[in-house]
Parts: structure tokens; C-alpha cells; sequence
DNA sequence: CTCATTCGTCGTATTTTTACGACGAAAAAA
DNA sequence: TTTTTTCGTCGTAAAAATACGACGAATGAG
């Protein structure tokens, strides 16, 4: 399948960092480490098993909103926190530019 | 599997609005309904079959980004752009509360 | 009218995502 | 040391998302 690649970079940008977010748990993780309430796999509080958990950090690393490192054997995902602004403001950068479009679509003429 | 349920509803709601903008396409559909290349599933421009991109128009209607209405027998999708505006809100939200926390997480002693 | 084209939808093949049991190595407890 | 617990990872089952061929109704051309 995999279409995507005829996609525009920006496109493809944006729809991944989506996705990112695509998944209650991961909103879930992001807020957790946020608040601090732990780094690691086993300290986050999901309705999810272990291995879910560890493949939902997984995910967030690979677009490097996170970013995990072994203390020892123990693995510590981290916030991403210049990441996590840039996906902020390209999501607002987006969304600026549709707002800023003519607001004519849809008008009676349009079907 | 569907687990979804167990999450709390502004973590839901917001995966679901990102799910949304989970593909490219679904980007580019946004875009162009903006731009006004048409309002249509055979109007837009898209590196992928008519049954696909309908596919996608129904995904965004689902979550109300887009509307879509009959014209006789021809299918004509509108923006929701007040839908759009909150969303971008609620994303903007999201990140504002994530950005206020405290900035300790992975401090030396985090792990 | 007849034939070709258009467009929405159905069904389904393929891929990707999601979820977790199970294994093994390391660490901790006994 | 022996036993138990902990935790990262592998493999795989189940579900959802993605892509499109094909059908049929309606429209338009000849």
C-alpha cells in the first residue's frame, strides 16, 4: 500500500506528528510526563499492559517527541520539551494558514 | 482490543481530532477545501483512487471537520471552518497546559 | 432510444496498529 | 546461594486503516 511518499514533505510532516498523537494513550503519556509522574514504563499509570505501554514510548520516540536512555538496565523516556513547542507551533502554523484562506467555500454557488 | 474506553474523554477526543489529521491526504484534503480547488471527491487532487479519497472525506466528516451534502445526486463536502477553529483550539490548549508544567522532568536524578 | 461516461458505494485484499502472553536476563529478597 | 520479582523485548493474534476493483444508478452524448 503505501501511498505516502506521493505526498508533499509538509504533508507527510504533519500527518505524522499526528498520528503521534492519535492514540489516547500517548496523550495520556505526554500529559504524565509532563506532570512528572515518572519516566519510566512501569511508573506511568495507563489501563494498558507493559508491553502496550513500552510500544506507545516507542512511538513518541520515533517522531523525537521523547527520547528514552538506559540508566543501567533501566530504561527512562524523557520529554522532548523543544520538540514538543516546534510541534505545537507547526500545528498553529497550519491551522493559521487555513484560517487566513478566503472564506468562500460552500457559499450557494458551490455544488 | 479497543481499550479506548478506559481513557478519560478529553484524552480520547483529542486522539480522535489527531486521527483525523493522521494522513497525508487528509491534510491535503483540508488544504484544498481551504483553497476552493472544489468541493468534491472528484474535484480534488489527490495521488489516489475516487474510492479512497471518499474514504477519507467520510473520516473527516466523522469528527465534523467537514460536512457533507447532496446536491441532487452529486456529493459536495464543506469545511466546518468554526469545527477547525476549536480544534486548532483545543490542540493549542493541549500544548499550553503541557508547556506550563513544571520543567524538572529528567533532571539528573530522574532516573 | 442506445451507448458511453460519471460518480457514489460495496466488498475485499493488504498493510498497519494495537494489545498482550511469554521468555530471559538482571536485580532483589530470603 | 536459591528463589522470587522486575522489566525490556520478541512474537503473534486481533482489530482498524488504507487502497482500489467492480457494480449500478443516473446523466449526458450521439
Amino acid at each position: 500500500m503505501a501511498k505516502l511518499e506521493n505526498f508533499d514533505a509538509t504533508q507527510q510532516r504533519l500527518a505524522s506528528l499526528a498520528k503521534a498523537l492519535a492514540h489516547p494513550a500517548r496523550i495520556a503519556i505526554l500529559q504524565q510526563l509532563f506532570e512528572d509522574k515518572g519516566c519510566r514504563s512501569t511508573e506511568l499509570d495507563l489501563p494498558l499492559a507493559r508491553p502496550s505501554i513500552a510500544q506507545h514510548l516507542e512511538s513518541l520516540a520515533e517522531v523525537g517527541l521523547i527520547s528514552g536512555t538506559f540508566t543501567g538496565r533501566k530504561l527512562c523516556y524523557c520529554l522532548n520539551r523543544e520538540a514538543v513547542r516546534q510541534l505545537s507551533s507547526e500545528l498553529h502554523r497550519f491551522f493559521g494558514t487555513l484560517e487566513q484562506s478566503t472564506p468562500s467555500s460552500c457559499d450557494p454557488g458551490c455544488c
